[in-house]
DNA sequence: CCCCCCCC
């Protein structure tokens, strides 16, 4: 019969044997569907033809699904195959077979149009799969021979590739996609882009210590993530670099741990001490993605939720100085440096950055920073970016985003007063409006989560001597009320110690007053000092001496005018709501 | 074999 839909007859024969054929059109004899697992990885099984031949082992990847739809592919329908690769893939133990994986594709004729089987089409069969190329190109069959004595090939300093220093070369073998690896199989060779890699972290636990680093690999089949340890991170830390393709063999494959990585594979890899990598020299890796970024300007993060992440690019503005401190909860030492971005939403957002990154960070000259996978994070109501372990960091990367950026922020953008989103709703001078008392309760303040600020111009009409002064546990930044054992030594519940020392603290109840009318607020001890114009310790030790000096102390607060600062907040105790207001910050009136 | 992602 006439093959009216001109199919490429004899393209599968050149393709099976690693031969190049530009978009061939192909009829589907049969379609199923493979189940692997689960929903998300679900692929199909094809019977194709070309007119002349056929092959069973062709595959649908995981993301032509939507394309395929949920009925999959009539039988009879012809396709046209604008991307594919082809894989060697163990087939349990019944020796490898040829399967040609579907990269993109799109009918042309609907299987109901054309109704039958289009030829004669005969079954390709291995053995003419198989047989050796008289040229002696890119069809070799079989996958990667073992390193000599075992030895992963490593870098070497002298040779740009380093399989010629031990004829182990990975270049021109046939490739494994990443979808298809899987712990039941070992014989592999993957060609990967290195998307991200990871600094080198150390761990100290009950089962041991070490060190380890890892990276994140893609193809056009999917992406893993690769693990080194121990040995491996030496041999291969400095080696690998980011957005370079390298030849990748002989790792362990393990289940992923989905809590630890949004990498879309259901596995990922771990080196180990066979395991080969090598940079693969080829001159045209453009088929291999590139990093993709989904940059969201500026400020639209206003509206974001805290705990995502976010792809942001922006000019540094300015740069903090590198800072050191200890953690509270670990008590271990962090360094941070804090930069503000912004880009041409007019909108800044300060950026934290972390460890050896903090330390390395050079922000002078307003360079453009790009952080991929940044997460973003919340304090005082103000909203902040922090890079993590998994974030992707590039100063000045060369991106056409990034170009953009520069020419605004040198033709004017700098000068722009942007609106930073960092700035913090709680005490910063400028973002807390004048109100009056009545005007607070009118409007009904402090329903809002992290409540509501504002400024008086406050007379103390009032302050209570009761309970103004309490002994608070010694260590710094922890305020927390001490139990008196009474035998010399103090406890605290916060920090689970008992200490032979406290400190004074200061917490005092006023009544304060405004032209409006007058409200109950609680101060703490910076601001209780400023108002009676001396410390806790002193107070302390006044009271000591003559316990009803007390009152001679807080009436000097009497009838001082402030300008101060509140935060009123409903709270709830032993099931009773109210609202409360403190004082943050008391200041001297500048007539 | 890690799996923390921190502070004001």
């Amino acid at each position: 019969m006439v093959n009216q839909y001109n199919l490429s007859e004899g393209a599968l024969q050149t393709i099976m044997k690693g031969g190049e054929y530009t978009a061939p059109i192909m009829q589907v004899l049969g379609i199923k569907k493979i189940n692997s697992g689960s929903a998300d990885k679900e692929r199909y099984r094809m019977l194709l033809s070309d007119g002349k031949n056929t092959i069973s082992f062709a595959m649908l990847t995981t993301q032509l699904k939507d394309a395929v739809g949920s009925g999959g592919i009539p039988i009879f329908t012809i396709i046209k195959i604008n991307r594919f690769i082809t894989s060697v893939i163990n087939n349990s133990g019944k020796g490898d077979t040829r399967v040609l994986l579907i990269l993109d594709m799109q009918i042309l004729v609907s299987g109901e149009e054309v109704g039958e089987k289009i030829g004669s089409p005969t079954t390709l069969s291995d053995a003419v799969i198989n047989e050796q190329p008289s040229n002696g190109s890119n069809t070799s069959t079989s996958v990667a021979k073992p390193a000599q004595n075992g030895v992963a090939v490593a870098p070497s300093s002298s040779t740009a590739n380093s399989s010629s220093t031990n004829g182990a070369s990975l270049a021109g073998q046939l490739t494994h996609p990443i979808s298809s690896l899987s712990p039941y199989h070992n014989k592999w060779v993957i060609k990967a882009r290195v998307l991200n890699k990871s600094a080198i972290r150390t761990w100290s636990n009950s089962r041991g210590e070490g060190k380890l680093f890892s990276v994140d690999l893609v193809d056009e089949s999917g992406e893993i993530r690769l693990t080194a340890f121990r040995d491996q991170v030496d041999k291969f830390y400095d080696y690998i670099q980011i957005d370079k393709v390298y030849y990748i063999s002989k790792c362990q494959l393990k289940p992923a741990n989905k809590q630890f990585s949004n990498l879309k594979n259901d596995y990922e890899m771990t080196m180990t001490p066979d395991t080969i990598i090598q940079e693969c020299f080829e001159s045209d890796n453009s088929a291999i993605p590139q990093t993709k970024y989904d940059f969201v300007n500026i400020d639209k993060i206003a509206n974001m939720e805290p705990g995502v992440l976010i792809d942001v690019i922006g000019v540094v503005k300015n740069v903090g100085d590198l800072q050191t401190f200890q953690a509270k909860t670990t008590g271990r030492e962090l360094k941070k440096k804090e930069a503000v971005l912004v880009d041409q939403s007019n909108t800044a957002i300060n950026l934290t950055l972390w460890g050896a990154e903090a330390e390395s960070f050079d922000g002078t000259n307003h360079p453009v920073v790009l952080i991929k996978g940044a997460r973003l994070t919340e304090f005082g109501g103000g909203k902040n970016i922090s890079t993590v372990s998994s974030s992707l960091m590039k100063t000045n990367p060369d991106i056409p985003e990034c170009y953009r950026l520069r020419h605004w922020y040198d033709n004017g953008g700098s000068h722009s007063d942007a609106t930073n989103l960092s700035a913090r709703s709680g005490s910063g001078s400028l973002s807390t409006t004048w109100m009056s008392f009545s005007e607070v309760q009118d409007q009904g303040l402090g329903k809002a989560e992290r409540g509501d600020y504002y400024q008086v111009m406050g007379t103390i009409l009032l302050m209570r001597s009761e309970n103004l002064m309490y002994k608070a546990c010694p260590t710094e930044d922890c305020n927390k009320k001490v139990i008196d054992l009474e035998n010399g030594m103090y406890r605290c519940e916060k920090c689970n110690r008992e200490f032979p020392n406290f400190k004074y603290r200061l917490l005092a109840s006023m009544n304060v007053g405004d032209w409006s009318g007058n409200q109950w607020i609680s101060m703490f001890s910076s601001e209780v000092e400023k108002v009676l114009g001396m410390t806790a310790q002193a107070v302390g030790e006044t009271v000591e001496q003559d316990p009803e000096a007390l009152t001679t102390i807080t009436d000097k607060a009497n009838f001082k005018q402030f300008v101060m600062k509140c935060r009123v907040k409903m709270e709830t105790y032993n099931d009773e709501s109210r609202l409360k207001t403190v004082c943050i910050k008391v200041e001297d009136i500048n007539y």
